[in-house]
DNA sequence: GTGAAAGCGCTAACAG
DNA sequence: CTGTTAGCGCTTTCAC
C-alpha cells in the first residue's frame, strides 16, 4: 500500500479510502489512485485488514479434513455464497489437528480473518465463541449451537425398511460410534423399524463401525465369518459401506446375489464401487448452502430457526437385492 | 496472549516464546504458561501472526470456485497435507472472483497467511508472485510456473481410439474453449488419432463446448439435430459430456444406442448420471497430492522438476457401445 | 531468563 | 479533502 501511495503521491490513508469506498476523496484523487493500483496490481492483505478492522466479508468452513462429505458440504456452500457477496475460506488441518481441532481452528480464525464460521462435524461444540458460528451435523447432536443436519433416525427407518421389503430378516447394522448423536439416531432407526416389521433383532448382528473402513474392518469379517451370515448389511455410512462390500467380495461373496449392503450418506464414492451402493442420501449441497445462509443471516442479525433439518431420501442402485432362496 | 500473560504473571513476550517453543525460558515459567493456555484454550491469530513472522506454516489453494474438479484436487492435497507439518488453507470467491481472480487472491494472502499456495486452472499466470506458487492445470499449459497437469493429447488419443474401436467412424468433438491449452491438446489428440485410423474428421462435426452445460447447449443441439447427425460424440470434458447426454435422451435418443458418448476428466458425477459416463480419468486426486509436495519441496528450496504430467486412463462404463448397424 | 519496545500492513479518528 | 497518528495481536531484537 505504500507502494501504491508513494507512486500516486498521496499518503497510505488516502489509498485505504480509495480501497474500502469511504467518501472523502477528490474524484481526481480517486481516480489516479485507483490507476495506479490496477497498474500495480494491488490487493489489501487479508492479514493486515482483518487486524485492524473486524470486518472481512470472509466465511470460514473448518473442517477437520477434506474427504467425500466435507467437499459436498464445501460445493452446496460454494454455490450459495454466490450471491451474498462474502468469500470463502476453508481451512483443515489435513487430519493432522486431534482432538479439539475446531476450538483451536476457530480461535486461530475468529476475531481475525473470517466474520463467521461453519464448522463441519465437530465433537466438542462451545456456544460461545466470538464470531457467529453454525455447525453441520455436530456429533452431540443439536445443542446450543445453530445446527444443520440430516434426519438420521427416518433415514435408518428407511433403509431398514428398504431391505425387509425386499425380504431380508437376517440384518446385520454396522454402526457409528455410539458416542455420537447420528450414529445413535442411525441405530434408534434400524432399531424402530424392526420392531414395526416383528423382526426381532439378533445382537450379535449389531455392532459397531466406527464410521471408517479400519475400524469397521473387524467388526465387519467377524459379521460376515458366522455360521449363520446375515443376508444384508445396513451400515450407518457409505465409507463403511463400501468396505463391507470390498471385504464380502474378498471372501467370495457375490454383492448383491449372496449379500445386500446399504450405506448412508450418498457420498459420489458410493456410486464408483462395484456394484454401486445403495444408500440413504443425505442433502449435503443442500445441508452446505443451507449453514452458509444461515450463517449469513446470524451475521446479520436476522432471526431464524436456529436448527435446521433436512430430509434423506432412498438411493437405489445396485448393492442390493432380495435374499438368494435357501 | 494478553490475557494469557496476565493470568500467568508474565509478559506477552514470554507467552509468544512458549507459544513458539523458543529458547530462553525456564522450565518453571513454561509449565505455568503452558497451564494457563491450556485452561484458557488459547490459539494465537492466524492474522496476527502471520502479519509479523511472514512463516504460517499454512499453505493456500485458490479456486475460482468449489466445484467437482478443485474439490478432487483438494482431497489429494488433504491427504498428502497430513505427514508434512503444514496446514490447509482453501479460498474461493465462490464463482465472483471474475477474471484474474487468481492475481487478486494470491496478493491477498501471500506475503501474509500463506507460505505457498497451489493455483487452480488459472488464466493469468504470473511467474513473480512473492511466495512459491505452483499452477494445476494452468489454462495456458506449463510456462514460467512450476505445473501439474494430466497428459491431456494422450487422453484424447485414447478416447477417440476407444470410439473407434467399437466402430465408430462418424464421431462430433465438442471441444473446450480453444485459447486453453488443454482443449487445444485434447483437440490434437482427438485428430491425431483420426488421423492415424484413416478416418477423415468431418469439420462440421467439430463445435466449440466451452467445457460448460450452458456453453455446450447450442452447439449439442446443432450436431444432433443433423441430418447425418454423429454415431458418437466426445466432449472434451465431463461437464459438457453430461449435458450432451441429457440433451441427447431429451431429443428422444438412447444412450448408448443411439448414441455414444464419452467424456473428459472423471469427476465422481460422471458416474452418477444415466447411463454411467464413460470417460477419460485424469488423476485428480494423485495431482493435488503432487502439487502440494512440489509446492513443499519449493519452499524448502528442495531441487524438482518444475513440471509433472500424469497419465491418464480409460474408465468404460454405460455410455459408449459400438454404433448400430443402419 | 525475562520484559520493553519497535513494527508487520492496514484502518479509523481526528486535525489541519 | 488529505495527512498524521495510534493502534489491531503478535514476534523479535536487545537491554536488563
Amino acid at each position: 500500500m505504500a507502494d501504491v501511495a508513494r507512486t500516486a503521491g498521496v499518503s497510505v490513508a488516502t489509498v485505504s479510502k480509495v480501497v474500502n469506498g469511504r467518501y472523502g476523496v477528490a474524484a481526481s484523487t480517486l481516480s489516479r489512485v485507483q490507476e495506479v493500483i490496477d497498474e500495480l496490481g494491488y490487493e489489501a492483505s487479508l492479514g493486515a485488514r482483518s487486524l485492524r478492522s473486524h470486518r472481512t466479508n470472509v466465511l470460514g468452513i473448518l473442517v477437520a479434513e477434506f474427504e467425500p462429505y466435507s467437499t459436498e458440504l464445501l460445493k452446496g456452500a460454494s454455490a450459495a455464497v454466490g450471491a451474498t457477496g462474502y468469500e470463502l475460506l476453508a481451512y483443515s488441518g489435513g487430519g493432522t489437528g486431534g482432538v479439539g481441532w475446531e476450538r483451536r481452528y476457530l480461535s486461530r480464525l475468529s476475531g481475525t480473518l473470517i466474520d463467521g464460521a461453519v464448522i463441519v462435524t465437530p465433537t466438542v461444540v462451545e456456544a460461545h465463541a466470538g464470531v457467529p458460528v453454525v455447525a453441520v451435523d455436530p456429533h452431540t447432536g443439536p445443542s446450543g449451537l445453530p445446527t444443520v443436519d440430516a434426519d438420521s433416525f427416518a433415514g435408518a427407518v428407511q433403509a431398514t425398511e428398504h431391505l425387509l421389503g425386499l425380504g431380508h430378516r437376517r440384518i446385520a447394522f454396522l454402526g457409528g460410534r455410539p458416542d455420537l448423536e447420528s450414529a445413535r439416531l442411525r441405530e434408534d432407526g434400524f432399531r424402530h423399524a424392526m420392531a414395526a416389521a416383528g423382526v426381532p433383532v439378533d445382537e450379535d448382528l449389531v455392532r459397531v463401525g466406527g464410521y471408517r473402513s479400519e475400524t469397521a474392518d473387524q467388526p465387519t469379517h467377524a459379521l460376515l465369518a458366522r455360521d449363520e451370515p446375515p443376508t444384508a448389511v445396513f451400515a450407518a455410512n457409505d465409507l463403511s459401506a463400501i468396505h463391507v462390500v470390498e471385504v464380502a467380495r474378498s471372501l467370495g461373496l457375490r454383492v448383491p446375489d449372496d449379500l445386500s449392503v446399504i450405506g448412508f450418506d450418498n457420498v459420489p464414492e458410493s456410486a464408483l464401487v462395484t456394484p454401486p451402493l445403495t444408500t440413504i442420501a443425505q442433502p449435503l449441497q443442500q445441508m452446505g448452502a443451507e449453514a452458509l445462509r444461515l450463517l449469513v443471516d446470524l451475521i446479520d442479525g436476522k432471526e431464524r430457526p436456529v436448527h435446521v433439518r433436512l430430509p434423506t431420501e432412498l438411493v437405489e442402485r445396485s448393492s442390493t437385492a432380495p435374499p438368494r432362496p435357501r
